[in-house]
Parts: structure tokens; C-alpha cells; sequence
DNA sequence: ATATTATTTTATCCTTTGGTCAAATATTAG
DNA sequence: CTAATATTTGACCAAAGGATAAAATAATAT
């Protein structure tokens, strides 16, 4: 088992709580506090993906990360709290690829690039992108408020930069928005829809050489799309 | 609310069942008896889409449907049936368009007809769509067999059309599972995410004209990606 | 109209589940 | 080593949830 899990350190503001994760005001996260966080978190990104937040049991993620139920509502308080933790996760290192759309680059460099790391954090962590794409279709009951401020943001400025390379004549005029979606749509569904993926071929992102394949092709026909060969 | 529901009748053979609901072997399904099994699955698509199969509950299906849960149960004699005949309800009209794609038929024709018609039914159905998704992104525990043979066929069947085109010299040298991959993703998109299509852009596709745009968008990109102009 | 069958509801059962408590058991500090 | 603190667990609880039984109410057929 893939112990899928990620850093973020840097909650910039959004999502962001009083404590590390509601508890009294500890002075610090000792050794054993940090790995049965991680432990749990872990554990907990695989359950919700599976079963969306309603249908995951703090018995199963307890089962999982091997411990019992009160120890794990010892370190997030309820069910909530850890559904938010997860989220919280998940949410930043989800977006942090878009931010770094730079306009002065060429757009064919930075949207490449953008490409390569959304595949990666398919492969990467495809548990998270289930729980985040669960939160969603679900009507994004805890991140819509997060969405409709923080993520809005960060896109409108960047469409803002796809635009302006559009008016350069770097590239071919499309619907910046649509096209950040695309290319948000094709690489998540391998992670979001890896079943059927395997269904129908019987391969992965695991396997590197459908991994490459995989990128190549996205690539080749979003950038055919866009750009003037 | 829109109530989103579908016909589908030929179930050609794939997730077939002894009796229309599994009930006694009633002789005919009497007016009263359509006009309520449609409640039910039009009511259980929109819960099973908003929280997946574990998190929706019989008492909010059953509310949803104006009923109460005993008398739900005596249509559906178990929350696992009425999800199966939810999902079969489904998975039919999903696949149908593709099954249409024709290799005697040009490719710039047959995939911008795909295109459209699988836009049409993340505007039309998409609760559907997330049901679906939701199912996948689970693991899919009950249409995995469905898809490792049934849908495998299909698309192999298709993919072999694509290449055929490609052959031929009618279209550019992708991927045919990765087109056709990358079209269900795009398109399902709008359905499956629409919550976050509506925080980033304030749009739905029940707007016309938003409608329009994201279909003209989708395929320029695709069709300028594997076509040349 | 009456018998038969179909539909609906009320009351109820048993299991699961999120969460609490207080008692143990480790761990750390002095 | 001992006191204080942190961690862990077993026993519970109340609410929710899937499902059943049996009685009541409608429909339909003859």
C-alpha cells in the first residue's frame, strides 16, 4: 500500500486554524503526536476517497492506521475536524502548480510544465485527488467557501496571464478558463477515474512506461491545440 | 429541480436481472407502480450523487421521493438494488455515443458529433454523471465487472476504428484509448465538477451560452490537437 | 358490492456509528 | 525514582440507519 501522503506547511492563510489541529494549546508536536497524525491523516485519505466523507467510519480509519477509535479522536476531535485536515492537505499543493504560471516565460514552457506536474500529482497522490474530487462533486460542502474566494482568485489572475500571451500572439485564442479546466479535467481523471483506466487498458500511472505515454499524449494534442506547429 | 431522469430500456444483456425490479413476478408494471419507481430513482440518483452509495441514506431518498421508507422498500427491496438499477439506468446512455462512432464516416464528423453529444449529457444528466463518477472513483465494487468486460469491448472496438482512421491518414497519430479518455474527461467535467465550474467562472451549463462556449472551446482545442487545419 | 390483490403506513428490531468517560499505561520532567 | 503529563484503551451511549411484520387502506376484477 502506497502510503500516500503529503507536506504543507505553508497553509497561506485559507483553511487555516488556531492550532495545529484544534487541540489544547500544546507547545509543541512531539515525535510520537507527529507520526499518529501523519498515521492517521494517511489512513484517513484513503477511507474518505473510497467512501466520501459520509460513508467513511472513523472505525475503518482507525482500523487502518492501527489504533482504536478514542486514541484517533484523541488527536482530531471529530470526524469533521479530520475530514477538514485532509482537505486542508490536499487543497494547497493541489493549486501551488498553477500559481507558478509565470507570463514572462513562453506560454509553451509554462504550460508544458503545468501539464507535467498535474500527471505527477495524478500519480503522485491519486487517494487525494479522489477526496478532492469527492468533496466536490458532492457540492463542495465544506470547500466551497474556499473556492468561491481563494481558488476564483488564483484562476482569474491566471487566466489573466493566458490572455495576455494570447494577445502577444504566443499562442491560439482560447477560452483561457476552459482551457485551465481541460487541462485540470484530463490529468485528474486518471487518478479520479483509475479504474476504469485499468478496466479498459489494464495499466496505471504506476507503470512509467504508461505513465510517459500517458503525458505525451495529453500534451501532444493540448499543445497541438494551442499552438501553431 | 430539475428532474433529471432517463429512458432505457434495452439493457442489452450487461447488468440484466430476472425481474424489472426484482420483485415477485408481477405480470405487468402497473401505472401507479412507473410513476413511483421513477420517483424513487429519480430521488436516489440526486442522494446517491450528493453523498455515493454508503452516505446516502433510505430516509432521504425516500423523503426526496416523497414516500415513506418502508413503502420505498417495498419497490426496492434493499438500498444495495436500488442503486444497481440506478447505476443500470446509467451506464447505458453513457456509453451509447460512443458505440455510434463509424469509421465509414469521417473522423472530424464522428468526434465532433462524440464531442457533442457527451457534453450533452453532462448538461443534461449531471447527477447521473456524478453518481457514475462517484461509483468509479469508489473502486467501482459494482461495475467492475461491467467494465472489465463489457466496457473494455466497446472501447476496444472503438479504439480500433480510431486507428484505422489514423491509417488511413484521416487524423493525426495519438493514442486512440487516450482520445477517447481524454474526451470522457473533458466533457464529464462540467458535470462532475460543476460546483467548481460555478465558484471559478459563475457559469452552469444550463446556460445557453455558456453552453455553446465550452462546446466550442472543448472542440477547438481537441479537433485543432488531432487534426490539421 | 364483494373478494382479491396491490399499496401504504405504523411500530419495531437490530446493527452501526460518532462520540464520551474513566480507568489504565506510557512517557517525560525534576 | 517519583510526580506530573501524555497517550491509549475498554466499556458505554444515544442517534441513525437498513430492514421486517403486520395491520390498515386503496384499487381492481368479477
Amino acid at each position: 500500500m502506497a502510503t500516500e501522503q503529503m507536506n504543507l506547511e505553508s497553509n497561506s492563510s485559507l483553511l487555516a486554524e488556531a492550532h495545529p489541529s484544534g487541540h489544547k494549546a500544546n507547545r509543541r508536536e512531539s515525535r510520537i503526536q507527529a507520526r499518529n497524525r501523519e498515521r492517521i491523516l494517511s489512513a484517513a485519505t484513503e477511507i474518505f476517497s473510497r467512501y466520501g466523507f459520509r460513508g467513511a467510519t472513523l472505525d475503518q480509519i482507525a482500523e487502518r492506521a492501527e489504533m482504536s477509535k478514542p486514541n484517533l479522536l484523541y488527536y482530531f476531535s471529530s470526524k469533521e475536524e479530520l475530514y477538514l485536515a485532509v482537505l486542508r492537505n490536499i487543497l494547497e499543493i493541489w493549486l501551488q502548480p498553477l500559481k507558478e504560471l509565470d507570463e514572462k516565460e513562453s506560454p509553451e514552457r509554462e504550460i508544458s510544465a503545468y501539464i507535467d506536474q498535474k500527471i505527477e500529482f495524478s500519480r503522485l497522490y491519486p487517494m487525494a485527488s479522489r477526496v478532492f474530487a469527492n468533496e466536490i462533486a458532492a457540492g463542495a460542502p465544506v470547500l466551497k467557501p474556499v473556492l468561491d474566494t481563494y481558488l476564483r482568485d488564483v484562476v482569474k489572475k491566471k487566466a489573466r496571464v493566458i490572455r495576455k500571451w494570447i494577445k502577444r500572439g504566443e499562442m491560439a485564442d482560447v477560452g483561457p478558463y476552459h482551457l485551465i479546466m481541460m487541462i485540470w479535467a484530463v490529468t485528474q481523471h486518471y487518478a479520479d477515474f483509475a479504474v476504469q483506466v485499468d478496466s479498459v487498458l489494464g495499466k496505471s500511472l504506476d507503470e512509467q512506461h504508461f505513465y510517459n505515454q500517458t503525458r505525451k499524449n495529453i500534451k501532444r494534442i493540448i499543445m497541438k491545440g494551442i499552438f501553431r506547429d
